[in-house]
DNA sequence: TAGTGGTCTAGACCACACA
DNA sequence: GTGTGGTCTAGACCACTAC
C-alpha cells in the first residue's frame, strides 16, 4: 500500500474536532510499514530486508526517507545496519553479545560465559498481578520457569519467570537445557516470539529461605531483585521475569545520559 | 576553521602503516567542532546556538550535514531541538525534569519533589580508589559531600559525593541548601562543570550503622548502592558518588532495547 | 565489478513559534 | 510575516563486502 507521493498530512475527515490534526510524517509511516512486515514475518531474525533501492521502489518514495525510517528502526535494534553488506533483522541467537538484555558484569571483567541450569517449568494459574502484567484473561494459564545463572560453580542469578501458556505451548525445562544459546533465541526460532525492548524495576531484598539456600547465601543476606516486562512488536507484553541477583563479585551496569 | 569544501579522506600521510586510514565524515568533525565550541562557552547551557544556516555558513557546508552532526548531538543530550524556535545547549538547571540522572520512582507514580538535607563539605584527601576514578594527581585534595533526599519526611537516598577541590573551590554546604534546584544546575551555573553523561554499578548492601541510622532502617536492611562516575566534555571524570537507595517504596527503573 | 549502506549536496516545501 | 527546525526529493560520489 504505497501512500499518496506527495507528503500531505492525513486530511482531516472531522472538521470540528478539539483533537490535534494526528500529522504524521512519510518515514514514520514508513516505518510502521517496516514494523507490520517484521510482525508478519515476512523477514526472520537473522535476515537481511531488501535494500534500500528496492523498499523505496516498493513505498514509491525516496530512498532518503526509507533511509530515515531504516535509520530509527536501527537505533532501537529492531534492525542492524552492515555497510557493504545489507540491513538484517535483529536476533538473539547467534549474537556475538550473548544475553542482550542482561547487565550484569563480573567485577574482574572477565568474559566467561555462564552456566545454566534449569530447576524447573510449570503450567499454572497465573496470579493476578502475573494476569493483569502479561494481558491474560482471567483464569488463564502460564508457565513459571526457574532458572539460575552461575560463574564458576557459584550461581549468581536466580530468575523466576512468568510466560503466557498460549504462545509457548510444549516449552519444557528438557528443552531449554539441551538448546546452546539465550533462551530468548530458542523463544525466537522455535516459538516465533521476538524480545524487542524491556522495563526494569530493581530494588535491594533480603534473601528469603529457598532462594538464600539455591543462591547459596545465607537468610537474609542482600540481593539485587531486577523486575522485568519484556515485550514484544506493538508493546505487547509477552513476559514477566524477577531475577535475583548476587551482587557480592558482580554489578548491575547502567549508562545515563 | 572552516574543513576542506571537497569532502576528502584525511589524506593517508603514512604510506605503509598497519593502522586504518582513519577516515572521518564531514558531519563527525562538525560535530567535534561544535563540541569544542560548547566546551569553551561560546554558547552556555540553556542559550540557543545559532541556526543550521548559520552555521552551515560558518563551516561551509551544507544544512544537512550540520544537521546530521546536530541530530547526534541531541540524541546524546549535549542539544536539544525546539521546533520553530531553535537549538539549545542542555542543561540541568531549569528543567521540567529535575534529576534528570536519578532514576528512583516512587511505587505510587506520585511526582512530589525531593526533600534535600546537606549533611557536611568536608574537603580531604581522596582515597586511592577515589584520586584514580577522577584522574587526580597523588595528594591532590577532594571535597567530600554527604546529603539525603526524601518523601514526606522520610529519608530515601543517602548519598556521599566526591568531587575534586580545584574547579569546586567555595563550595559549601550552605550555599548547596540555599540553591533551589539540582545541585548539577548549580555546578553548571556556580563552577561551570557540566555533566554530560554518567555510568553507575549497582549492588544490593546491607546497611551499616551510621547509613542505617541517616536512613531510619535498622543495620543490616538491605539497600541498594548505585556508584556513579560522572564525566563531562571529552570524557573527563569530574564526580565520584556513592547513593545509597531505601527500596522500600521507590525503585530504579531502567529500559533495556 | 557489482551491490550494499554511508556521506554530501541543493533546493523545495511544511509545521511551529512569536511578534 | 519571518525565522526556526522538520520533511522530502534527486542525484552524485565514497567506503565496504563479496564474487
Amino acid at each position: 500500500m504505497p501512500p499518496e507521493p506527495p507528503p500531505m498530512p492525513a486530511d482531516a475527515d472531522s472538521p470540528a474536532l478539539p483533537v490535534g490534526p494526528a500529522f504524521s510524517p512519510l518515514y514514520q509511516q514508513i516505518k510502521a510499514l517496516l514494523v507490520k512486515s517484521l510482525q508478519d514475518g515476512e523477514w526472520k531474525p537473522g535476515e537481511a530486508i531488501p535494500s534500500e533501492l528496492e523498499l523505496a521502489a516498493r513505498f514509491r518514495v525516496s530512498q532518503g526517507t526509507v533511509r530515515k525510517a531504516i535509520d530509527e528502526l536501527a537505533t532501537e535494534n529492531l534492525l542492524v545496519r552492515r555497510q557493504g553488506k545489507g540491513t538484517f533483522v535483529a536476533t538473539h541467537a547467534e549474537e556475538k553479545i550473548q544475553y542482550r538484555f542482561l547487565r550484569l558484569t563480573s567485577d574482574d571483567g572477565e568474559a566467561t560465559g555462564w552456566e545454566r541450569h534449569f530447576l524447573d517449568c510449570r503450567r499454572m494459574r497465573a496470579p493476578a498481578e502475573v494476569s493483569r502484567a502479561l494481558g491474560l484473561k482471567a483464569g488463564e494459564p502460564a508457565l513459571l520457569l526457574r532458572r539460575t545463572l552461575g560463574r564458576e560453580g557459584v550461581p549468581v542469578v536466580l530468575d523466576e519467570i512468568w510466560l503466557p501458556a498460549g504462545p509457548f505451548k510444549g516449552l519444557t525445562a528438557e528443552r531449554l537445557a539441551q538448546y546452546a544459546g539465550p533462551m530468548y533465541g530458542l523463544f525466537e526460532t522455535e516459538f516465533g516470539v521476538r524480545m524487542i525492548r524491556a522495563e526494569e524495576k530493581i530494588r535491594a531484598v533480603a534473601a528469603d529461605a529457598v532462594s538464600a539456600g539455591l543462591l547459596q547465601v545465607a537468610p537474609g543476606y542482600p540481593l539485587l531483585s531486577v523486575e522485568r516486562l519484556s515485550r514484544t512488536y506493538g508493546d505487547q507484553a509477552v513476559e514477566l521475569r524477577r531475577g535475583l541477583y548476587n551482587t557480592a563479585s558482580h554489578y548491575y551496569r547502567n549508562e545515563l545520559s
